[in-house]
DNA sequence: TTCTTATTTCGCAAAAATACGAAATATATT
DNA sequence: AATATATTTCGTATTTTTGCGAAATAAGAA
């Protein structure tokens, strides 16, 4: 039998994912990769009001969060989403957010 | 018409919603939130192993981003979630995961 | 090989987040 | 009025995040 933690791995990972969410240029590249296509970090410079260099960072974020990858595609790296992990933040977003059974009750 | 913004006030909120989500700690009080019942900070800090000082912080930091909120219930406060913006984040992230329709594509 | 292009890493500075214990606050209870 | 309880705010230290420009890297093109 395993010890009661409290926080437990999925709480963690839930949390992980929603750092990463947690910058607008951040979710705007998220946006882009789930809807549209995979793309390049100069086509996200082009629009972005940041430098490139700090685009490059929140990028290495998204990458470290696990939810998007590169490929090299000399001179370009092209990034694309990574499902598995997008499914993972997918199944634990939707967890958090399904489960509502006050929702038609005051706080009492 | 409007300017065409690249970040939209959207991309601002639900970064705003993720930030406040970015830590374990405030995963599991919203977890809690969402689907037992309102609680005491008290409650939470028997539970989680951090000082009510830091414990307090979280509150204050899941407040400021409109997800909580508490009423006095001397000395004590109940704490529990805005629903009105747990219906807009709720609506937010799953715009963000919903759409996908590259599911059962390798990236190109 | 040299040049060009795309992107990252480095070095730095400023701001924000995280955490704690001590002190302050607010309000019941005695 | 004094005490007890629940929680927050304050002060502080440490770490992390955010941002930039300059320099470095990688690889195709001339």
């Amino acid at each position: 039998m395993l010890p009661e933690e409290i926080l437990t791995n999925d709480h963690e990972q839930l949390a992980r994912f929603a750092k990463a969410l947690g910058h607008p240029v951040r979710v705007y590249i998220m946006e882009l990769l789930s809807t549209q296509t995979c793309c390049f970090s100069g086509d996200l410079a082009d629009d972005l009001p940041i430098a490139r260099s700090t685009l490059s960072q929140h990028l290495k974020e998204l990458k470290a969060a696990g939810l998007i990858q590169g490929t090299i595609e000399a001179p370009k790296i092209r990034y694309c989403i990574n499902r598995e992990n997008w499914k993972k933040a997918t199944l634990l977003f939707g967890q958090l957010f399904k489960a509502n059974p006050l929702v038609n009750e005051e706080c009492k």
